[in-house]
RNA sequence: GCGCCCGUAGCUCAACUGGAUAGAGCAACGGCCUUCUAAGCCGUAGGUUGUGGGUUCAAGUCCCGCCGGGCGCACCA
């Protein structure tokens, strides 16, 4: 997987009691201290000696290929000078010989995976914030599919509930509703039970009619559902998000396999009927050991569920399929609910899903709330950036049509949108700068893109088919070197993040090889290269980038432009 | 009050999971388009990594205590 691990072959057969793991080995710090430096304190450790010493050792009693040319100890490090032809050649022919698949280590080959993400509730267009979300889930399917695992996206349909009640009573001609004004009649409906609890009210008993099984009422809510899924949808194709499966609420009302989940909450007396008539889960008796959230409600005084009974069921079903690997998507507030339900599940025998956490997009005065209309909508946002992008490309590609011209905006706009929101950790809180997001310029997704569009435009003036390998290649600058090095990392970069079940050390993948690429192109003229051996060496190196940054954006649903 | 997450340059974020001199972008200042796309590049300036202890040959990273922010803590979904 290290694109040097080659070199501590001779090291191992040395030392027979050490294995590769006990050795770091990565590019030097900078380039006057050498092309790779070996760290050695696990090894050091395990043979009981100063780190220094054991350096000392190496350098002295192993003798390494010719393709080292020297190697200097600094104190613990071992610092290796390279032929660089010889490594910059190989890692060339492997990113050109793979392709598409450059960067995958095929870690889920033969495994299958569940991820469910964004389930927004169907009652009004996303805002940003829920895109982090949709954003978040689908980069994770983009990066377990490049690692070839078998990816089912599950989308949770939360269609019952007080608040689709009330949504339905303001939704009586549907046909004339555009799917935008949802959001009004949405906030309008949650003043108005407010103020008035005869209306609030009106909302529970149209969705107990709607749970009792009354097909007039249940084809309303499933009409006003479906309705806002459609156009939620909609707004999230746009980022290029889609799903295989919608799972309504609905159908978890009534799940025969909770029978046995409460049967087995029962035998460890974790489950009790409380003064109020409630079935509620004392999560004390099954490994919770605090106060807080220490009680689980599952069903109300009535008999009928609430959201978290049927969301077990729901668990319940899909962790039935039988996927190896199961995620769920959450937002940082679900934290002690997902805690409380795979407590609940661990007592029955049911395994739960692994949860993956994202902190809040907040507004600059507080949190967004869809019930109070205090929202930035996706919609809106991306309207507005694929503006923006259009002034832009008009400038740039004026010998396109409008059309063609469009058509490039609206994948920057995406770019913008999605690299903004995925190259940051999921859990840190993200305070919405609404400038800062539709920049273009700097560590963004465009940037990235610019590159790739700098090295199309130079292929395109090559003119002759482009070679996969060569016989002469050569290095003979730094910039050269530092980014083949870089793009020899990716495969790492990839493991690191399906390790982490996070995207976001690809994207600063991008920017770091996006870097080493305008460095390289300000400092290294291609077509008019000193030879014909240094202008094919520096269109494979083209080649190799355009090919390992296109497929750094895939992981991140970003396309690559030919132009822009 | 209790639990989880976060705190790094004026601002937004990195830092190969404990390793060499903590790196990018934005904003500021100074350069670079008759030469492969200036959505760019080069340079200057900007830091006691919130704070006080501890562990270690080595701490932004691990442990403990404070301070500040976010989220959550039974009949919403």
């Amino acid at each position: 997987m290290n694109p040097f691990d080659s070199l501590l072959q001779p090291i191992l057969d040395h030392y027979s009691e050490l294995s590769a793991g006990d050795f770091q080995i990565a590019p030097a710090p900078n380039v006057e201290m050498g092309d790779v430096a070996l760290r050695a304190f696990v090894a050091a450790k395990k043979l009981k000696m100063p780190p220094p010493k054991l350096i000392a050792d190496i350098q002295e009693a192993v003798s390494f290929g010719p393709e080292v040319l020297s190697l200097e100890a600094a104190g613990p490090y071992l610092n290796f000078r390279l032929d660089r032809n010889v490594f910059g050649n190989a890692f060339v022919a492997d990113i050109l010989s793979t392709r598409e698949r450059f960067g995958s280590n095929g870690s889920g080959k033969g495994q299958s995976l569940l991820i469910e993400h964004t389930s927004i509730n169907p009652n009004a267009s996303p805002h940003v914030g829920r895109a982090r979300n949709a954003m978040i889930g689908d980069s994770l399917v983009r990066l377990f599919r490049f690692e070839s695992y078998e990816v089912r996206v599950h989308y949770y349909v939360n269609d019952m509930g007080r608040q689709i009640g009330l949504l339905v009573l303001m939704c009586d001609d549907l046909e004339s509703m555009v799917f935008d004004d949802v959001l009004d009649a949405y906030v309008e409906a949650n003043e108005r039970a407010e103020s008035d609890p005869k209306f609030a009210e009106q909302g529970y008993e149209l969705l107990a009619k709607m749970e009792s099984g009354d097909p007039e009422t249940q084809r309303k809510f499933f009409e006003v559902t479906e309705h806002c899924l459609k156009g939620q949808l909609a707004v999230l194709a746009r980022l290029g998000i889609e799903y295989d499966e919608f799972d309504r609420e609905s159908k978890y009302l009534k799940d025969p396999r909770l029978d046995a989940l409460v049967g087995a909450l029962e035998e460890r007396e974790a489950v009790f009927v409380d003064e109020d008539k409630r079935l509620v889960v004392d999560l004390s008796k099954i490994g919770h050991t605090r106060d807080e959230g220490r009680y689980f409600v599952l069903m109300r005084a009535n008999g009928s569920s609430m959201y978290g009974y049927r969301d077990l069921a729901y668990t319940v079903d899909k962790m039935g399929k039988g996927a190896d690997v199961n995620l769920w998507v959450l937002g940082e507030d679900h934290k002690l609910y997902a805690e409380q339900q795979a407590l609940i599940l661990a007592a029955a025998g049911e395994p739960a899903p692994e949860s993956i956490y994202y902190a809040y997009i907040l507004l600059k005065d507080g949190k967004m709330s869809t019930r109070q209309g205090k929202v930035i909508l996706l919609s809106e946002f991306l309207d507005e950036a694929g503006r923006l992008a259009a002034e832009r490309v008009a400038e740039q590609c004026t010998d396109l049509d409008t059309e063609e011209q469009n058509a490039i905006a609206e994948k920057v706009a995406v770019a913008a949108i999605r690299f903004a929101i995925l190259r940051i950790g999921p859990n840190k809180n993200v305070i919405f700068d609404w400038d800062a997001s539709l920049s273009f310029n700097g560590d963004t997704g465009p940037y990235v893109q610019y590159s790739i569009a700098r090295i199309n435009s130079i292929l395109r003036k090559y003119g002759k088919p482009l070679p996969e390998t060569s016989d002469k290649f050569l290095i003979d600058v730094d910039s050269e070197w530092s980014l083949l090095t870089k793009l020899a990392s990716f495969p790492e970069t990839v493991a690191t993040a399906a390790r982490q079940r996070n995207c976001a050390p690809v994207a600063q993948f991008a920017l770091d090889v996006a870097h080493a690429f305008t460095s390289f192109y300000h400092e290294c003229p291609v077509l008019a290269a000193g030879s014909d051996a240094q202008i094919e060496s520096r269109i494979l190196i083209c080649a190799a980038t355009r090919q390992t940054l296109t497929n750094a954006l895939a992981i991140l649903g970003i396309e690559a432009l030919e132009r822009m």
